[in-house]
DNA sequence: CTTGACTCTGTAGTAAAGTAAAGAGTCTAT
DNA sequence: ATAGACTCTTTACTTTACTACAGAGTCAAG
């Protein structure tokens, strides 16, 4: 199987046939080569990069920044220079994300094991640690 | 100034004054007190709201898991119990979050490192980082 | 006491990211 | 060689999260 569909292809990324078809008119995949039917031809990488742009979606990422993340490869007209400069700005981005979810990630922990179980509450303290200070 | 205006909130929280009325008929913020003209009087604590609610959605997180994270405060009814296993379940997909955005930050900045800032570039690093293995 | 900036409600429009459906052609297992 | 499943393009619809009026009322400085 060196070749696949585009619904075998959905079915291993785990998203809609419509979906990958969409994201071809949207750039974020290469068109594929066809069969004389026409009929997209698939290789395997295809699905890894599915499955990245899932993942990088669900950190926040728009499909816009999706796809500048993607073109740290492709033509080898891009210079490594301008490679560069977008892997750091997508550090900085990143970066701030990580704070967040760590202050967020000790919040919530410190609640889980402070929390008895039982009885009610009166304050938001993920609030008050993720905004005082 | 004890209590604002809703153009003073959006200014100080970054954001737009309808985006404000928005998020106060989705629930993410309380209705506040109006005057007798019917202008509505806020105080300090929802531009920190606003403002949570602008980072968590940098995260991926939406609208309605924002209010599930801000649940975890509001009525003397919710019980500790529930909060413990709200927070419990926000704390696993953080950490997801945090496992790949650290995957693209080492990623990331290996490439900065080793990258000579000239000379074109054939492969993807940061794809390949994130789905091999 | 007026004028310019601000706010109100309600409705409608927009952008991003899909999702669905129609009508026609293709593939494959029996 | 044909029925059922799959794929093609094109067009239209949906959801989420805003954003922009329109028309009327309110506030505050001069």
């Amino acid at each position: 199987m060196n070749s696949m569909t585009i619904g075998q292809v959905a079915k291993k990324a785990g998203i809609g046939i419509e979906t990958i078809r969409f994201y071809e008119r949207k750039g974020l995949i290469d068109e594929p080569p066809r069969k004389e039917s026409g009929y997209r031809q698939y290789d395997a990488g295809v699905v890894d990069r599915l499955v990245f742009i899932q993942q990088a979606k669900m950190l926040g990422f728009t499909l816009a920044e999706i796809q500048e993340l993607l073109s740290l490869k492709i033509s080898p007209e891009t210079t490594s220079r301008e490679i560069k400069k977008i892997a750091e700005a997508k550090l900085v981005d990143i970066e701030a994300k990580v704070k967040m979810l760590r202050r967020m990630q000790r919040t919530l922990k410190k609640l889980v094991e402070k929390c008895p179980g039982h009885g009610p509450v009166d304050h938001c303290p993920i609030l008050e640690a993720l905004t005082k200070r």
